[in-house]
DNA sequence: TATTGTTATACTCTATAACTATA
DNA sequence: TATAGTTATAGAGTATAACAATA
């Protein structure tokens, strides 16, 4: 066909087919897009995906058991483990031990995790704000209502 | 009835606050629940994470550049180049250098390769079609509206 | 026996930089 | 100098299973 057509042309040329209505195709990019956004914004801070997300979490819930808030967020356990020791030893969670069922853990923050959740907060909402790209306040509610209505279908076995 | 609360009701009582509304968010948890459909589907398969993907963009594009297809969707260089050595050594992809640039490589389905796609098309179509999840024609089609006009404001830089 | 969380291992995907071979 | 792809290394996230402590 284009055999002699300007590489910036093939370069666009290239077809995906039926992936141009895949779910899951637009999804992925659409985060890859979102994740590069969130890394520029938290660029700077020493914040890995996913934990400021978890300190948030912990923060609107204190008290709250490790294995709830991690099934919350879809967070597998071996990964949660992880991904507290972190938090512990940066200072910002405290692990508590319930006398009435010491198998559990139970999380909340530090005065220094509420003060680092204080401090990013803003940028933390703005972020989200950012997120909106060019959607219209109608397009974005919109938009979140097919999302949660995706999920719940999805979530439902 | 229970003296105690039930932990289900406990369970969903874990509270995201403004994440309820974060496109980040609620993009993630979908694309999980989408990726967990994927693996049902194609279990028992000796497919990885993207490369039906990649075999079925090769195969609507043979001869397409090997980076030309990694940026189309964007997967890096170097994760690109081992996921098409494993593509070659299953006998599913065929590299070409051409002659009047020997840096680049041209891709393009072997007969095996043409084969393992014909195969598995259906169900790959069918897995897109399951994605749908509980939408009506409607929403599925605003849905991918605004999917895709995220998608191409993100990348408007 | 079942549940909560931990440890260990391995694999996928991503990020980065140094490298080659061409151009 | 720039580009296409490779190699090497590191890290994040996930999957899995074996394990300890507790219920």
């Amino acid at each position: 066909m284009n055999r002699h057509v300007a590489p910036e042309v093939v370069e666009a040329d290239v077809e995906l087919g039926e992936l141009n209505a895949s779910l899951g195709f637009l999804l992925r990019v659409a985060q890859l897009q979102i994740f590069e956004q969130f890394f520029e914004a938290m660029s700077g801070e020493s914040l890995k995906p996913g934990e400021f997300t978890v300190l948030w979490v912990i923060g609107l819930n204190p008290g709250a058991g490790q294995g709830a808030i991690a099934r919350r967020l879809m967070i597998k356990p071996a990964h949660m483990t992880k991904l507290i020791q972190r938090l512990v030893e940066a200072g910002h969670v405290e692990r508590t031990v319930p006398p009435d069922d010491r198998r559990s853990v139970q999380l909340s923050l530090t005065k220094e995790g509420l003060a680092f959740v204080a401090k990013h907060k803003d940028r933390f909402l703005q972020l989200h704000e950012a997120e909106r790209g060019s959607f219209t306040d109608t397009e974005y509610t919109r938009f979140v209502a097919l999302l949660r209505k995706l999920i719940v279908t999805g979530s439902e076995r």
